[in-house]
DNA sequence: ATACCGTTGTACTG
DNA sequence: CAGTACAACGGTAT
């Protein structure tokens, strides 16, 4: 990592205008230049501005014991995605007369570092609600005040505060969607003035001693042999997130006439939804843009769909999941979360392995487990079948499990709508029905029969009849034969019966219920031990209940 | 105590 | 494609 040569230029001019203040615009989130309230404060009436993003090596360096290629933290499409989107903030920067800042290291430990080495008079940078952010942003505000340092923070990610919400309920977050828009109520900031477009930036000041460098690429970060077959089709960045956005709006009956439900989870050439989802991650596009956008669309056509299954309908989800998540103390945990049900879920790393790896035998299962390896991107309602199989539907696997796979590989994944969405899933909390459950074998078939959708992410039943697609170890021998494709060779057995695992799994979700409502949702450890007893005891009087771990003479 | 509701279940019927 | 039975949860309003 060198020092830029035209940075050391553009300082030494910088550092001639000594009389004006300087401010540190910290980037995390919020990589844009579009409606950026931080941003725009660091410019206002500054001399010069420093633009900072620090790579944490936790989240960046290469982790060779992770299940796949990537860092501790994150896998590599996401890695990719986020350097993509520095790569365009830095070129935007530029455009401005500015540039990004590239430091390595604990960003709060870095920033503070730049902090007493630059001379600047406030420090901007986007609240986060973020467990994570918090910690840091704690840090880096107590020493900016002890340093007499302004620090301005403002809440850009969602459309609402998140601790306003729940301060209107009076300290503890609305738990249902419904009660939540009646709380958040018209979105008086959402279609407040979007921050001015800026068109210059002051200059980069004296960096001193701080060690500076570009954008790094993955190949500098240390993957120089990654598989390429894991190359998501969708580039990060401001300029792709405005693109597609103005792709998405730019059919206004489609957007008028959006319902959430209704999309095909298996349209893979043309997503079913605007998978903008990444995009409103890392804040490549400005939330409060895209609700302005949408309702622009809305007045210039009769009608329109609404909330929850609108377009603005999903951006709402998007806040009612930060505000719960902000105001749940463990909420990306079983253990100690309040709003959260205790269930004995089996520990089954084989199981586990066999979602993760896409090699359960249900072709619907894994041709969306590879979706999400390859992509890092799947339709919601694919993400549904695959959480719920692996859970309360099928396998019976705690949603952590399930939910960490989905951190790393998804290149979206929010930590708020991602442990949301699990919980929601594994009839956790928010969603209680736990008798309705996705059939890894009709849910993808009435939206395509033929099974295109398993054909190319699984071209290993590319040969398979339409017939047998979705169940292919009921496909006589001679059908495999001619599809080259043998049913426990070529691709797996099931690893369960999916009616009698999914009965156990009705079955033990009832008995877990009682018992939290017999407790008052006061369920030690000790008690999930006792019912995971009782329960395996149960498995082994009833003989039937045997069979739902799948044995090849259940097949076909 | 009771009725009604909840973004996205399945299988069957007309 | 819409309507229905199935079986039946917790949260919320009454």
């Amino acid at each position: 990592m060198r020092i830029s040569p035209s940075l050391s230029i553009s300082s030494i001019m910088a550092s001639g205008s000594a009389t004006g203040s300087g401010s540190l615009m910290w980037f995390r989130k919020g990589l844009r230049i579009h409606d950026n309230p931080a941003l725009e404060y660091a410019s206002k009436g500054s001399a010069f501005v420093y633009p900072v993003f620090v790579i944490d090596p936790h989240y960046m360096e290469p982790d060779p014991t992770a299940f796949s290629p990537g860092s501790t933290l994150a896998g590599l499409n996401r890695i990719r995605f986020l350097l993509e989107s520095l790569v365009d903030l830095d070129l935007s920067l530029k455009k401005l007369g500015s540039r990004l800042l590239v430091l390595k290291g604990e960003p709060s430990e870095v920033v503070i570092r730049c902090l007493k080495q630059w001379n600047v008079k406030k420090i901007c940078f986007e609240y986060d609600t973020d467990p994570y952010y918090q910690a840091l942003d704690m840090k880096v505000k107590n020493y900016a005040s002890s340093a007499g340092i302004e620090v301005f923070s403002p809440v850009s990610h969602t459309l609402f505060n998140p601790a306003d919400i729940i301060q209107k309920n009076g300290g503890k977050p609305p738990l249902s969607y419904q009660s939540f828009l009646k709380l958040a109520g018209q979105p008086s900031w959402a279609s407040s003035l979007l921050s001015v477009s800026l068109s210059s930036l002051p200059p980069v000041g004296d960096i001193g001693s701080c060690e500076i460098s570009e954008v790094p690429t993955v190949r500098e970060l240390g993957y120089e042999d990654y598989e390429q077959d894991e190359l998501t089709p969708f580039r990060g960045g401001e300029s792709e997130a405005l693109k597609r956005l103005k792709e998405s709006i730019s059919n206004k009956e489609w957007v008028a006439n959006f319902e959430k439900p209704k999309g095909d989870p298996s349209a893979y050439v043309k997503p079913a939804t605007t998978v903008l989802s990444p995009y409103l991650k890392f804040g490549c596009l400005s939330s409060r843009y895209f609700y302005q956008c949408l309702t622009d669309v809305y007045k210039n056509v009769k009608k329109h769909t609404a909330p929850p299954v609108s377009l603005v309908g999903q951006l709402l989800w998007r806040d009612f999941f930060y505000t719960v998540a902000f105001g749940t103390p463990n909420f990306d945990q079983m253990k100690g979360n309040r709003i959260c049900k205790q269930i004995p879920w089996n520990n089954d790393d084989e199981l586990l392995a066999a979602w993760r790896e896409a090699r359960t035998g249900f072709p619907w299962i894994d041709a969306i487990m590879v979706q999400l390896r390859k992509w890092g991107w799947m339709h919601h309602l694919a993400r549904h079948c695959v959480a719920c199989f692996l859970t309360r539907g099928d396998l019976f696997i705690h949603w952590e499990k399930g939910r960490d796979v989905f951190e790393r590989l998804l290149i979206d994944s929010d930590l708020a709508i991602n442990n949301g969405n699990w919980l929601w899933l594994s009839c956790s909390s928010f969603f209680y029905q736990y008798h309705r459950i996705y059939s890894p074998i009709s849910f993808g078939k009435k939206y395509d029969p033929n099974g295109n959708y398993i054909r190319h992410f699984l071209p290993i039943l590319k040969d398979m009849p339409k017939e047998y697609i979705y169940e292919p170890w009921t496909a006589p021998l001679s059908i495999q034969k001619k599809s080259k494709c043998i049913i426990g060779i070529d691709y797996p057995k099931p690893v369960v019966s999916h009616d009698s695992a999914s009965k156990e799994c009705k079955r033990k979700l009832a008995e877990a219920y009682a018992l939290n409502q017999k407790l008052n949702g006061q369920v030690s450890e000790d008690d999930l031990k006792t019912l995971r007893r009782k329960l395996e005891g149960d498995e082994i009087q009833e003989p039937r209940s045997k069979r739902s771990r799948q044995n090849p003479t259940d097949l076909s």
